[in-house]
DNA sequence: AATAACGCTACAGTTTTTGTAGTTAGTATT
DNA sequence: AATACTAACTACAAAAACTGTAGCGTTATT
């Protein structure tokens, strides 16, 4: 395999982060979030034909990468809901800005 | 389901462009191009442990996404590039916002 | 009492991704 | 001429991720 100045392996943080966008929906629910989707059924409804399974999943692995809260909220009838913490408020860039590609790529 | 302002759609333009990221290994491939690599093994060595097979893939995928272009060098020995288009080069405004991220999760 | 909303979970099947190996075509070396 | 080497992939079976459809337990409404 030829050596080359190229091939610096790709930083390990960027990979990581990646990892949390490498996964199906997963921009769509951060969407939905900015939007002020804080609900399992309001995420459902925006992201639409994702399957419960997998935004349940989706919710949990945002839980674990600190990018969401999950907070029960103790009202009648009690809820649940999933809120943005500050690092989640930060990948809020990173989706802008692929949202400004898309744009772009429509004309 | 309850209805609410929230559960606005997310855009077609949106999931499109996300569909492209949601791989794994996209951002890491799209990364090393940024960086210089144009070359199959030099892709390879850069993301690491991505087996050649999805690897493959992923260039496919992106080259009919329009992201990057493949062609063959007549020299020799002949050798396949593969070089980011005008679309390419903007999607690095979305792997860039990504590594700022990664970059202040460290601290 | 029956119906519905909410926030999920279960199951079985399909699609993606992986690890390991090998192939093809064109140099380069002995 | 035979052997080895490199680049750019492809093959195959197994594991992991994702899907469609269905259902469950709790609370609230009619």
């Amino acid at each position: 395999m030829s050596r080359c100045r190229h091939c610096r392996p790709v930083p390990e943080g960027v990979r990581q982060a990646a990892g949390l966008l490498e996964r199906r929906w997963t921009v769509s629910i951060l969407w939905a979030s900015y939007e002020g989707a804080s609900r399992f059924n309001e995420f459902k409804q925006a992201v639409g034909e994702i399957p419960p399974r997998t935004l349940a999943q989706r919710l949990v692995e945002l839980e674990e990468a600190g990018v969401l809260e999950r907070r029960v909220v103790d009202a009648r009838p009690p809820r649940v809901e999933y809120t943005l913490t500050p690092d989640g408020r930060r990948l809020q860039a990173v989706v802008d800005a692929l949202a400004h590609y898309a744009r772009a790529e429509l004309r």
